[in-house]
DNA sequence: CAGGATACCTTGACAGACGAGGTATCCTGT
DNA sequence: ACAGGATACCTCGTCTGTCAAGGTATCCTG
């Protein structure tokens, strides 16, 4: 990724709620469809992913449960709770005032 | 301040940075324009702010120097470098990069 | 059957933010 | 005269999220 670790900060768990409002899901396809949908420009460590994970199932974010094991190493996926979807409306809302700060602060040219 | 600490986190010399390109300025009046030019969104604590300062003049993006001393409290007016100011372009441009990875990311609604 | 992809997880170290505390000067209201 | 607030600087220790490193296990392809 390009984008440096500390600029994703603070934004971890508000991207995996994003990606978990779209449907069930586990932790390394998350982290794919991340890589993917930002052009390869963000992307989480497996340790930063798995830690958050765990906040966020201790919050009462997300929910998980183990996957009907198919063929392959067996998943843990997990589901957005009503809270998780509440929390991800305040997360976008405070985004957005975040790019309008931001931009005041150094967007400007003077 | 309203927006969360970890979201400004990766942000904070930027934003000193982009004040200092308006020309020299103090701890104090910085923290103040930022309150302000945010529309008090964004705002740092001075612990932060001051240890900012010291990784900025450690890494050579800004020097600093005692102000002639008038009446009120002794003043430590900062000054970007030029290599502050390629700095700051760049960080300019991987802000841009962030709005719109993170727009992908997380506004979307599906 | 080796090697790579898939898939999960933990531990310990590190860096930045910040609460709490400290110092000193000047101005205003009582 | 003096208390209280604003201005202005700084340090120490704690906390939190990131991540390098390491580990486990399964499946597929050559």
């Amino acid at each position: 990724m390009s984008l440096s670790a500390d600029i994703l900060r603070g934004h971890t768990e508000t991207i995996i709620l994003a990606q978990l409002a779209a449907g069930d899901s586990y932790g390394y396809e998350i982290n794919k469809a991340v890589s993917q949908r930002s052009g390869g420009a963000a992307g989480f460590k497996e340790a930063t992913l798995y830690t958050a994970f765990k906040r966020l199932e201790q919050n009462g974010m997300i929910t998980s449960y183990w996957g009907e094991d198919g063929p392959g190493a067996r998943r843990r996926y997990y589901a957005i709770t009503p809270a998780g979807r509440e929390q991800l409306a305040a997360d976008r809302r405070e985004w957005s005032e975040t790019k309008a700060a931001l931009d005041a602060l150094i967007m400007k040219e003077d």
